[in-house]
DNA sequence: CGGGCCCTTGACGTTAGTCAAAGAGCGTGG
DNA sequence: CCACGCTCTTTGACTAACGTCAAGGGCCCG
């Protein structure tokens, strides 16, 4: 009972999907061990390929995980905020991290040491059943992003990607996109020109965007959208010039 | 030294992902307890959602992880085959698979309880770590479709699918296709019209199929394709009549 | 006011999906 | 042995989706 007075970065490192389901006291020392670091808008976190020598956790601010392809193409993997963990690849010696990961805005992450991790690992079994749920539900989100490339048009995923953002479930909903176009496009590999045009393809649905707000009139509308058979795009739907608050 | 002659099916399943780097002893019981299946073709193994009993490893055959979507498209995720081991989900109790898994050739799988796997883990931390390695490796194959399907065209996926089947890494090869088209293209993002039209496109690459079976004539030259900018497709590269060992 | 930067628009080309039909292999039964 | 139906695969013609290139518009900041 003694230290249980932490900061509030400790705090919220706590409350990762990594370490909520552990007893406090077995992840304290960890956390204490810790870099804290403040990394701004731009720079680099780890490289793609680098051996995987840290675990990371955001504090604050939002990190992309993204992809180099041999000729130079960038393909964004995940797009991480406050609380997400990521670098899990540390947790196996010898790994090396499958992406590179850079901050999208100025933030504050929590950087554990590979080394500690191992004897945290090797003293405390179930932080490494931790990890390894941590793990299994990246992959989930990872196979839900694949299924949504495979299976759905653009202008689907981006009706996902509001919805994933919305806190309603039905109704009208007003959403703030979290970070610029671009990244977007990129996370739901897209083109900015693209994604452009696909939020236009929203409106009939009853989205429209304004700067970085988005506006959804009918969630379950937007959701039927989402959900629909791609093949199914007969033009009865669509209905271009009609009976909607156009300007 | 008393139990070390072990049937064939138990030898495979030690070499697998999740327990090659653990010591035989602490897996041998295990697999004793397991269940040995042998199922045919397109019969379900489990389905996505279901809660997460077992964990599997293929002794031998074909099995494809899938993802329906809620208007019943179906997307491949994996395709398995011997020695790969699935529904590593098991091993967090409560968790569902978050696919479905149907042999695609008649299989003979092991098939491990979720109990049984977890009071291994309890008894055994290496246990957990050696699936948090197998977790992360099967990490790294989805974010690297993730890549493929965001930044390569059908024709270079294709092709890497190719390369990936090569044993070589220079001259020519023939290798045979390891299971029929309509599943390779699910497998890539394609459909089957799209993926015969692109089996077309290689040929200008020094690449022919005919039945199952596909003719690299130079698996160099193969590589160079698949990791050219899709955007630079101009019509530099072809090279028609030149150069090149053509027939 | 001017220069970046991000986002949007337009015109156009490429890639992939759809629908429909025809060919190729294969087992069955006559 | 051959016709038959079955499934897998290929083709063709057309459409939809997405990318590319280039030009413009809004916005912030010096």
């Amino acid at each position: 009972m003694s230290a249980h007075i932490v900061d509030l970065n400790t705090e919220v490192a706590l409350k990762s999907a990594v370490f909520r389901d552990l007893p406090r006291d077995q992840v304290l020392p960890l956390i204490r061990d810790a870099k804290q670091r403040e990394v701004e808008r731009g720079s680099t976190i780890f490289y793609q390929g680098e051996t995987a020598h840290s675990l990371f956790i955001i504090l604050d601010g939002w990190v992309k995980l993204y992809r180099l392809s041999p000729c130079g193409v960038e393909a964004v993997v995940s797009v991480l905020s406050r609380e997400d963990a990521f670098g899990e690849a540390s947790a196996m010696p010898g790994e090396v991290y499958s992406t590179g990961a850079e901050a999208v805005a100025d933030s504050h992450i929590m950087q554990i040491d590979a080394q500690s991790l191992w004897s945290a690992i090797k003293e405390n079994p179930q932080l490494c059943h931790a990890l390894l749920g941590a793990s299994v539900s990246r992959n989930r989100a990872l196979v839900d992003q694949l299924e949504q490339l495979k299976s759905h048009t653009g202008a689907q995923r981006i009706a996902d990607f509001l919805l994933g953002l919305c806190k309603t479930e039905h109704g009208a909903c007003t959403v703030v996109l979290p970070y610029d176009k671009g990244l977007i496009a990129s996370w739901l590999g897209l083109k900015p020109e693209t994604l452009s045009r696909a939020f236009k393809r929203l409106q009939p649905y009853g989205v429209s965007i304004s700067k970085n707000r988005a506006t959804i009139k009918s969630v379950e509308r937007l959701i039927r959208f989402a959900e629909e058979d791609p093949s199914s795009s007969r033009k009865d739907a669509p209905l271009k010039s009609s009976s909607f608050t156009q300007s």
